[in-house]
RNA sequence: GCCCGGGUGGCGGAAUUGGUAGACGCGACGGACUUAAAAUCCGUUAUUCGAAAGGAUGUGGGGGUUCGAGUCCCCCCUCGGGCACCA
């Protein structure tokens, strides 16, 4: 055998897979399914070692269920809408879709250089027409089961962008992308109603399979359930009400001032009768003004404005102030707060600012704090809070007094979520269009199902001053309305890429079905996806978008099933140089150059060794020559057996010793593998290799049966990691294609050395080790560290003895 | 501020239920081969005292539980991630 070419081998074997068709994936067949889900790329054009990282762990998952007898689905697709193609076509003038496919082409060639098994049968792209036509479908769905809807919101925009930015893509106030200033502008968009299923995409986290903890906490927290009781406040000497919802109604009695939001629907109402109007007015502008960032975190100090009205206490009947303080969210609870300065720090802030009451309703016995410096949130009983007095707070006084709200109908016990509607109005080009249309007469009218899909149009000039580009099209933007074929406007805004990942990886069961997005039954008989495999970055919004879709198409009854993605693994991030890749930091390393210098092979395992896999890393490419050199030794190794001499009956003592060593080996990267520890597995290899050469230096002579089992199982325990390698070998010693073969079990009989070392401790401290057989006696494991240590065991205090494992003496 | 994770040699990182800390790899140093280099092979490599045998110290810091703690408990420092006026 001559050395590890690499360059040949990789390409033979990509090519021999991608021929013999070895992951095409039959949903029929008799053997147990296995979902095994990359989260599909945004087509950057190259990939990089984030993308290496997911896609070789996502392979070996695919080759390790293969070896195992699953019938395993392992799909690939685009993530191909989306701003840099549009951002690239305002510069150059291409099409983004040229853009696009041109990139695609690149990263997929790329991914297949990586040896990634994928069933490229299944290929989709969301920019693809048969994609969104089936995107625009289930908006439709979405919208008229009453998921989706229009309403004005004022949004993150980008002046230089010219776009609505998400939440995320505003980084200390300023745009992802460009770094302008973001300001707030009132748009009519369009929202999916995730909101509606609060509740359940909290509690589906508790019945999930194996997810992480902390996406699961970063998902709860998102939602951020919060409990108590909502009721209403009463301006006197009007007729005026407004909500109040508080986590604390224990602290009821300690309200001495309210507060409502500047953008209260009620605000109009309120200037009508109080007297301080042109404060009130100079105020809410001012508020307006404010972007989202400044009211947030540079105005750390509070400011509001006395309406000079009074609100009632509903408990006392006492008559306070209301203010109008742009702290309380609009978007948040009611807009509008009962405040209580004693027991919340926000309250406490500004009713010193202002000089209002602060009066203490809780009070710690023991440590006696008063609210002289800061508000007490802690726990207490109540105090000054007539019949609920002596109550502990938080818990029995807040179920006390909702009762009591209960019983006077004066409120109720409520529940609030952080979460709210998903805005996925994009005013840019190259997204998936909104099939909907403005008619005259009806109304908004969603698109007939039989003319989707709502192609988007050809247009010159893809820079947006003020609309969406694709307003500039009258073809496009001037149709008949199809309920009543009168003029109509269509919609012009494209939808959120996040949509389009939505349910990719339903798609992905019935990619080529032209007449629904997916028949039924397949997903039915897939879904859960058994493993989903992508960035911790996509922790929140992705798989909460994809839950809210899925439970969304159950209760369409579209589909059965309640969760999308069974078991989830976050691999970390890597970063370059202490910094996050990206191509505008011209921070990106590709792994073009190595697979010339070192190959699929060692690339793959280099990536999974340098790290456990969930830990984010900086990479650093010092180790990759390590991997190479292991797989040249190995190479070496492995042919010296091969052509070792045959003696049939003569295992001799290094053949068991390997033999056992072997079978260490097939237990222990078994477990790796099972449990993503894929970093350990590749030192188990390199630990066999280092075994596998001390025994070629030991012995000359070997079983035949002997040599067909290293060869065989060193084979399939590096196949997951380094297909290329394991499969050439294979090839050339068995003459046949290695994933026909099942997986190694290790013969547990072959697994324990017949010795060990017995560790000899004083007060626990390690004196001493010796060489003893399994299974000695504490009466030995005494005489030998008498005899042969000289320790006076009759002095001591006290033996532990571990049973193959160690004695500690106790002086 | 709140909620998650982390902190182990020069570096990346290993360590079942508490039981030999530093596996494996990189780097470095020494040697072999070579005219030379690369590659390869052999050896050394936590710190410290010692010529050596051997000893002492050592998993961010401090305290505790235990025969025994990287691992469990309490306090503190620090780094990374998420959320952040959410009533």
């Amino acid at each position: 055998m001559n050395n590890f070419d690499f360059e040949k081998i990789e390409e033979k074997w990509q090519n021999y897979w991608s021929s013999n068709k070895i992951i095409e994936c039959d949903l029929d067949s008799e053997k147990p399914k296995f979902y095994n889900l990359c989260m599909y790329p945004y087509p950057s054009g190259d990939l990089h070692m984030g993308h290496v990282r997911n896609y070789t762990i996502g392979d070996v998952i695919t080759r390790y269920k293969l070896l195992n007898g699953f019938n395993v689905l392992s799909p690939m697709g685009w993530d191909s809408f989306g701003l840099p193609a549009e951002n690239a076509a305002i510069k150059t003038g291409i099409h983004p879709r040229e853009f696009t496919e041109e990139r695609i082409t690149n990263m997929k060639d790329q991914i297949i250089r990586l040896g990634s098994l994928y069933d490229w049968e299944r290929e989709l792209a969301a920019h693809s027409e048969d994609y969104y036509k089936w995107t625009q479908y289930l908006f439709i769905k979405l919208y008229e089961a009453d998921l989706a809807y229009k309403k004005d919101a004022p949004v993150n925009w980008c002046n230089s962008c010219k776009t609505v930015l998400a939440n995320e893509q505003v980084v200390d106030g300023n745009c992802e992308r460009c770094e302008t200033e973001v300001i707030q502008k009132n748009l009519n968009q369009w929202f999916l109603k995730i909101s509606n299923y609060s509740e359940e995409l909290l509690t589906g986290l508790e019945k999930i399979g194996n997810w992480p903890e902390n996406v699961k906490t970063m998902q709860k927290n998102w939602i951020g359930k919060s409990e108590g009781a909502q009721f209403e406040l009463k301006v006197s000497g009007s007729d005026i009400l407004f909500e109040v919802f508080t986590t604390r109604p224990d602290t009821l009695f300690g309200m001495t001032f309210a507060v409502i939001s500047p953008e209260h629907e009620l605000m109009e109402n309120i200037l009508k009768i109080s007297d301080n109007k042109n404060q009130i007015k100079e105020y809410i502008e001012k508020a307006k003004s404010k972007s989202e960032f400044e009211r947030m975190s540079i105005t750390k100090e509070k400011s509001g404005v006395d309406t000079h009205l009074k609100v009632i206490n509903p408990m006392t009947n006492e008559e306070v102030p209301l203010w109008i303080a742009d702290y309380v969210l609009i978007n948040y609870g009611t807009g509008a707060i009962m405040a209580v300065p004693a027991h919340d720090q926000r309250d406490y802030d500004f009713a010193k600012k202002y000089n209002i009451e602060i009066r203490q309703v809780i009070m710690n016995k023991e440590s006696q704090k008063n609210v002289e410096i800061e508000a007490y949130v802690e726990e207490g009983v109540l105090i000054n809070s007539g019949e609920f007095n002596d109550l502990n707070s938080h818990t029995e006084a807040s179920q006390k007094i909702i009762q009591y709200l209960e019983k006077n109908k004066m409120g109720d016990k409520k529940t609030t979520f952080r979460l709210r509607d998903w805005l996925i109005s994009r005013q840019r080009y190259w997204g998936c269009p909104i099939p909907l249309i403005n008619c005259e007469e009806c109304g908004l009218v969603a698109e007939d199902i039989k003319n989707l899909p709502v192609l988007l149009p050809e247009i010159e000039n893809y820079l947006n001053t003020d609309g969406s580009p694709l307003s500039k099209s009258e073809e496009f933007v001037n149709v008949e309305c199809p309920k009543c074929n009168k003029p109509g406007l269509r919609e012009t805004d494209t939808m959120d890429t996040f949509v389009d990942s939505s349910w990719y990886f339903l798609r992905f069961l019935d990619p080529k079905n032209s007449e629904e997005p997916f028949k039924s039954k397949f997903i039915n008989d897939w879904l859960p996806v058994d493993q989903y495999i992508g960035g911790v970055e996509h922790a929140i919004l992705h798989l909460l978008y994809s839950r809210f879709f899925v439970k969304a198409l159950r209760d369409l009854k579209m589909i059965d099933v309640d969760e999308p993605f069974n078991n989830l693994f976050s691999q970390g991030m890597i970063n370059f140089e202490g910094a996050k890749m990206s191509k505008s930091k011209g921070n990106i390393v590709d792994p073009e150059g190595y697979f010339k210098s070192h190959g699929a092979d060692a690339l793959r395992l280099y990536i999974l060794f340098m790290a456990p896999p969930s830990d984010g890393v900086d990479w650093n490419d010092g180790g990759i020559e390590g991997t190479k050199r292991f797989l040249n030794k190995l190479w070496e190794n492995l042919a010296q057996i091969i052509d070792m001499k045959v003696e049939e009956n003569n295992i001799d003592e290094s053949g068991t010793e390997i033999e056992r060593q072997l079978n260490q080996s097939i237990e222990s990267i078994t477990n790796h593998l099972e449990k993503f520890e894929f970093n350990t597995a590749v030192s188990d290899l390199m630990i066999l290799n280092n075994n596998l050469s001390s025994y070629l230096n030991n012995t000359e002579l070997i079983s035949s049966d002997l040599k067909d089992q290293i060869i065989r199982d060193v084979c399939l325990l590096i196949y997951p990691l380094a297909p290329h390698f394991g499969s050439e070998i294979y090839n050339n010693y068995f003459n046949d294609e290695i994933s026909k073969e099942d997986w190694v079990k290790p013969n547990k009989e072959k697994l324990t050395n017949p010795t060990y070392e017995l560790v000899i401790q004083i007060n626990g401290k390690k004196k001493n080790a010796i060489e003893v057989d399994r299974g000695t006696t504490q009466e030995q494991a005494e005489e030998i560290c008498k005899t042969k240590f000289n320790i006076e065991i009759n002095d001591a205090k006290k033996v532990i003895f571990l049973e193959d494992k160690l004695i500690n003496i106790v002086v």
